[in-house]
DNA sequence: CCATAGTGTTACTGACTGTAGCACACAAAA
DNA sequence: TTTTGTGTGCTACAGTCAGTAACACTATGG
């Protein structure tokens, strides 16, 4: 009875191995728990690395095929997806919601600096017409 | 020996109470132990509102002075600081360390729409025009 | 001198993460 | 068919941390 925001499972709720072991996921894309374990810089039995991997999946971050007898994870979230949603928590935590406010923020503390915010006014101005691009034809997803 | 990132502590490594209590502080700036209670949607004790408001001191959230034998504690970072900073953990977890790869994603988990993009997009250029003129002349900082 | 208000100290509980052992099942080898 | 791996499922334990609070101590005002 006490520290569990609400029900969903919430990213960024995850310990440093978990990370560890997520992130060579989305690298690797698919993989069995001894490709986990091999990546790793720290030597762990197998059965820490399934264990975490299980956890992975049981809070929606992974999810498994079976092949042939061996458990193939891969990825249920995209890394992006995840690390927005972590960083929307973090907006309605900390700055009521406004993402504005988060980047003067990150401006502020120095968590981005002058040519990041170029490159990402940049990027901005390039996603939007990404989207509007998709939203007009969503068929043709080449360059025109 | 085990979950501790690194050394230095990290912001959104809070729990619920002490992030709905480091909120009441930043709300009202300056505030006692008391009136923090008081604020809580939950009744709790005295002892435990002074419990997490020592802690969140001694995470750095935090500062107190002493005004006539009661505590005033006062915020030791700015809501957007601590916002900003979290942020940029998720950033080298989840992303590289690309703030751009973040927003792609932010956009793509729809944590982002196209109106807030826009905004976003401006206050940038807002941002990088203050800093700009800040760095020409750091003194007057009135509205020319 | 006593009550009141506020602090300092200490502690317990539950949850979560890191870490791993062990039993069980099925496939390939002998 | 029996043996030997290889991989899974289940269980567990220790450490850390947040939530919660009791209690003892100390000035201060009456």
């Amino acid at each position: 009875m006490a520290s569990n925001t609400q029900s969903t499972h919430d990213p960024a709720e995850l310990g440093e191995l978990e990370r560890s072991i997520l992130t060579i996921v989305w690298r690797l894309g698919s993989v069995t728990a001894d490709q986990v374990r091999e990546e790793l810089d720290r030597p762990l039995k197998d059965s820490t690395v399934r264990t975490v991997l299980r956890r992975l999946e049981e809070k929606g971050y992974l999810a498994h095929t079976v092949d042939n007898r061996t458990f193939l994870y891969r990825p249920a979230q995209s890394r992006q997806r995840v690390a927005g949603r972590a960083v929307k928590r973090i907006v309605d935590w900390f700055c009521d919601g406004s993402v504005e406010a988060l980047l003067v923020g990150m401006v502020d503390s120095k968590v981005l600096d002058q040519a990041e915010l170029q490159r990402l006014a940049d990027r901005i101005a390039a996603a939007q017409q990404a989207a509007r691009s998709r939203a007009a034809d969503p068929a043709k997803e080449q360059k025109p």
